[in-house]
DNA sequence: TAGATTGTTAATCGATTAACAATC
DNA sequence: TAGATTGTTAATCGATTAACAATC
């Protein structure tokens, strides 16, 4: 569930995964690939695919295709996923090390240079190349790392929304707030919430559809 | 980023935001909440408040309000959430863990029952109640488990597409696939894929709008 | 050339919002 | 009663799809 009302969130959402077959494409040394290629592989059709990528700036050859490295570069640029974006992420669990150590982002420009966790316990551990900070040291630590983007993985013994009044008086432009608890911020402050119980109540009407 | 056109899948989405507000209100000892205040609260119109409780089948009273017991088991029948559905997490990594220890399930009526590894080294650990499987035996627990969803958290070194036909061979429902590889299945499977990718793209581009 | 593909304009479809009557 | 709220029908808005011309 997002939170603003931005336009063309489908195509956005779309996106990545066109960079993503243009990236496989171009290991098996591809230059081009079509629309209607792209479109079956992904279970979308051609129209659509060729609209999300006019709409990204790219432009096709007529019988070629899309130029592999084009889409590459074009998507990338599109996305701002060409120059990295300092985030630190809120939350040391088991969440927070997936988001941290996982190779999905390789390729988003995210570039997480702190982790901060509440649990004594961990504050000091090493997670990847990352050591465990003091959420208590948020404010002081956020001057240090300057971060653009903060991800917010905690439990809900911490309150989401303290946070984030903190984060967005600092500074920060986005928020990705991965908690069930509502984030609301008055300024310039991205946000995006990933609600999981959100999208299994999709997958739940789904299967209900599917078998009466 | 949904596989297949659900209809109403934005109402789908807020539904749970709904629920949580109703059990925060019962919580409270409050019996009615307006849609006014739920929308207020949630960053939402009141009319699509009133329209998506509408469409969950819920019946408000005028100048009262909805009676939150009403919404509680309302929505809970309505999302199938008062069923418990038999689940198994395929990867047993962070973001699997996060799945099985996070609480925000637990009014989903989400019953993980089972957890499968491909790390030798994890292999018979136990996480939280449950020992980690190993996914070669996934045929043959699959017969014992008989899970209702599939989640398959794994990394890229394991092919999410072989599991997803292994799944829907042996009869699953739904499967959620939190990996960036693609998954079509031919036979009557509900698929989610909750691609953190995609939503980190609407969020990069929510910050380039507002920061020009 | 013919066929495959892109690109663009128009039509359709679904979701949100507006208007307002009904009601406690 | 008056005011607040729900419920419903119509209007608007955005996204998808269709149709087809342009092109290599």
């Amino acid at each position: 569930m997002r939170e603003s009302k931005l336009e063309f969130t489908p195509t956005y959402e779309r996106l990545p995964s066109y960079l993503r077959f243009a990236e496989d494409a171009s290991l098996k040394k591809q230059d081009f690939v079509s629309g209607t290629s792209l479109a079956g592989f992904l279970g979308l059709s051609p129209i659509q695919v060729r609209k999300d990528l006019a709409f990204a700036g790219l432009k096709g050859i007529p019988k070629r295709g899309y130029k592999v490295s084009e889409i590459i570069d074009g998507l990338k640029i599109f996305l701002t996923w060409n120059k990295p974006k300092k985030a630190i992420l809120i939350g040391a669990g088991n969440l927070g090390k997936a988001v941290l150590l996982c190779n999905d982002f390789k390729d988003c420009g995210l570039d997480i240079v702190g982790i901060f966790g509440n649990d004594k316990d961990k504050i000091g551990d090493k997670i990847g190349r990352l050591e465990v900070l003091d959420i208590a040291d948020l404010a002081f630590e956020f001057e240090r790392l300057k971060p653009f983007i903060a991800i917010i993985s905690v439990d809900e013994k911490l309150d989401a929304q303290e946070l984030a009044n903190l984060l967005a008086e600092k500074g920060i432009k986005g928020i990705w707030n991965f908690t069930t608890q509502k984030i609301r911020i008055k300024g310039n402050v991205a946000i995006y919430n990933s609600d999981f119980t959100a999208d299994f109540a999709v997958l739940c009407a789904d299967i209900q559809r599917r078998n009466g």
